[in-house]
DNA sequence: GAGCAATGTATGCGGTGCAAACATGAGAGA
DNA sequence: TCTCTCATGTTTGCACCGCATACATTGCTC
């Protein structure tokens, strides 16, 4: 396979999925065309759609990969989170991946794309459940569709702020503390804090 | 101004700003292109470039207007909360901005562009200023700094999580539901909850 | 009324996604 | 072993895009 000047390449479709990670990395989303991709696999410029029917499929398979990849950094942040400071741990790598990856992130959250790609639900949907599995173990009182819910959407949106230069991002510490410290404070913030303030 | 059939315009500057936000509405951010704004407005592929530098201008006064509409959205839905409910309200009304104008959303925060364009800068740190009153007033006891970037982040996490179809956004009604539901979880879930099951 | 600067136009370049027609060659069946 | 098929690549072409450059028009100022 991949014989070099051959007709045929012998695993295209592999082959345009890691260019346009490359270029991903390198240009932004804005730099993954199709065009772009097949002269970085060395092919011409419309064999990739023998692979993909679209441009948006082939963001979308990146895309599915990026869910993976995701999922492996929040089980290497912590593999079985039990504590608020275990599960702020892996709120922090979810912010890192983002920032890290950016235009990846972007591809994976931030692209209006047919949602319904079977890839994607379904590697959304580990991500989905992961979560709340944990929340499940942090907080076994709670309602833990709800709860979940409202802790990757915190995670999430603390992820897009601080991609978006809402949030000063300028070092991982900075980044980090200011997680940690959204965490804790949310966790903290009882109604009855208001209702009641000597509670 | 804006005389028929004159050569010059009148007022292309805010010509462009309505044709830009009637074709994001109609087509999507990807059917915001310039030489559409220009056809639109009845001028020829290049006269917008008078007026804006590039795209990317003309994007970023668009989500200007934006971030500006959401705020007055923001304070319909409750002027000056002061409990946690009141908050749920307007964090619902965020939401709710979001699938509404799902397009001009994107524009807004999950578009790779410079994020120290003025006109953003200000009127980001208008919501920001906003959300963190609200905050303050109804949880006094709190980090504000911490607490209102969770809870920004929070309902932005939402938004985007509806948006993308990765929470189900069939009905007002059940988003709604959904946005109370997690801010209500997340509030009261309390990590002494988990250290001290009994408490 | 002359001239200037602001505003709009015409043209052209390199890029894009994608459809349609064509070329190649690997592998199955004879 | 020979042939035929068809998956996989290629070529060509179209409409669109952002944007740079050179040019035309005209409202305003003096």
């Amino acid at each position: 396979m991949s014989q070099t000047g051959s007709y045929h390449h012998g695993d295209l479709r592999a082959a345009c999925l890691r260019a346009a990670r490359e270029l991903l990395e390198e240009d932004g989303s804005a730099g993954l065309s199709l065009r772009a991709v097949a002269r970085r696999a060395g092919v011409s410029a419309t064999a990739p759609y023998r692979h993909y029917p679209d441009r948006d499929a082939l963001v979308s398979a990146v895309a599915a990969e990026g869910y993976r990849e995701l999922a492996v950094c929040l089980a290497a942040a912590h593999p079985s989170p039990a504590t608020p400071d275990e599960l702020s741990a892996v709120a922090v790598a979810y912010v890192r991946f983002a920032l890290d990856r950016p235009a990846m992130f972007r591809v994976m959250f931030a692209e209006p794309c047919d949602p319904t790609s079977e890839d994607r639900v379904a590697a959304t949907a580990a991500i989905s459940g992961y979560v709340r599995d944990i929340v499940r173990g942090v907080f076994p009182d709670a309602d833990p569709e709800a709860l979940s819910t409202a802790v990757w959407a915190l995670v999430h949106g603390l992820a897009f702020l601080h991609l978006d230069g809402k949030l000063d991002a300028s070092t991982p510490e900075v980044v980090a503390d200011r997680v940690r410290a959204a965490v804790r404070a949310i966790l903290a913030a009882s109604p009855s804090a208001a209702a009641r303030p000597g509670g």
